[in-house]
DNA sequence: TTATTATTTAAGCAAATACTTAAATAATAC
DNA sequence: GTATTATTTAAGTATTTGCTTAAATAATAA
């Protein structure tokens, strides 16, 4: 597994130990919030939470119809969003809608506001 | 590609439309955006922006020790980032350092702050 | 109860991603 | 020049991820 020459003779074994610690106290802390990322680092789901942002809330039926995709599809990534605590659900009749919780709301919000501005551009 | 039943009976088509024209006005923001989260969402690779950003500058082989990975392995993290604009290189003699470039260390900054706050808990 | 509408879930496949190994590049030391 | 140190790159493999299809669940309407 681990093999290669280096380990460079000039190196800060302080600096390299203090680092190894830091690495493995927040071990978990890395998994579970790059896990987080990785969920909006999909084209596919970061457009339906931007659009779950702007409308507040909307059913898989609808986000099938806006991107154009096969409903399993979209299902399945509402699924590990809400799985991830992301989304909310609320039932109405035969319908689900989705929404942000309030935690991912304000964390995201950096995000869409990049893509606000992205739009106020594109429009004019 | 697109099939299966729904397209609810009393969806807001209003709604539905100018949801579409988002989605189309934004389409690039969206991929370049999720693209960019998609590099973070990567444990292997939050691991090296966190240390990055907490020791200012790092080389492959100090990272390659730190996490007990092949060398090649980080080089091609490294790369993928530094692609994607999130790391700078300088060079003294052999060794490339990496830091991160101003933009990502703002942008990422907040989930930094998550991790420091883990670390505060972690280590009291 | 059966039919319809809205949604989820399970299984399979195809594309993308991460890691390994080995070879290539590049700067310094001898 | 050759040898050494630091790093990157290319090719192959294995795991993961996203989407498709088909079947299952769940609420409402007839």
């Amino acid at each position: 597994m681990e093999n290669n020459s280096c380990i460079r003779q000039q190196a800060d074994i302080k600096q390299i130990n203090r680092c190894k610690d830091t690495v493995s106290e927040l071990s978990e802390s890395f998994d579970h919030l790059a896990n987080g990322l990785s969920l909006v680092g999909n084209s596919v789901r970061l457009k339906i939470l931007y659009l779950i942002f702007e409308e507040k809330r909307l059913c898989v039926c609808d986000l099938s119809d806006i991107l154009g995709m096969n409903i399993s599809a979209i299902s399945q990534h509402l699924r590990k969003m809400k799985d991830r605590n992301l989304l909310t659900t609320e039932r109405e009749a035969q319908t689900i809608f989705y929404s942000l919780t309030t935690e991912y709301s304000t964390l995201l919000n950096p995000f869409f506001e990049i893509l606000d501005k992205n739009k106020i551009l594109a429009t004019t």
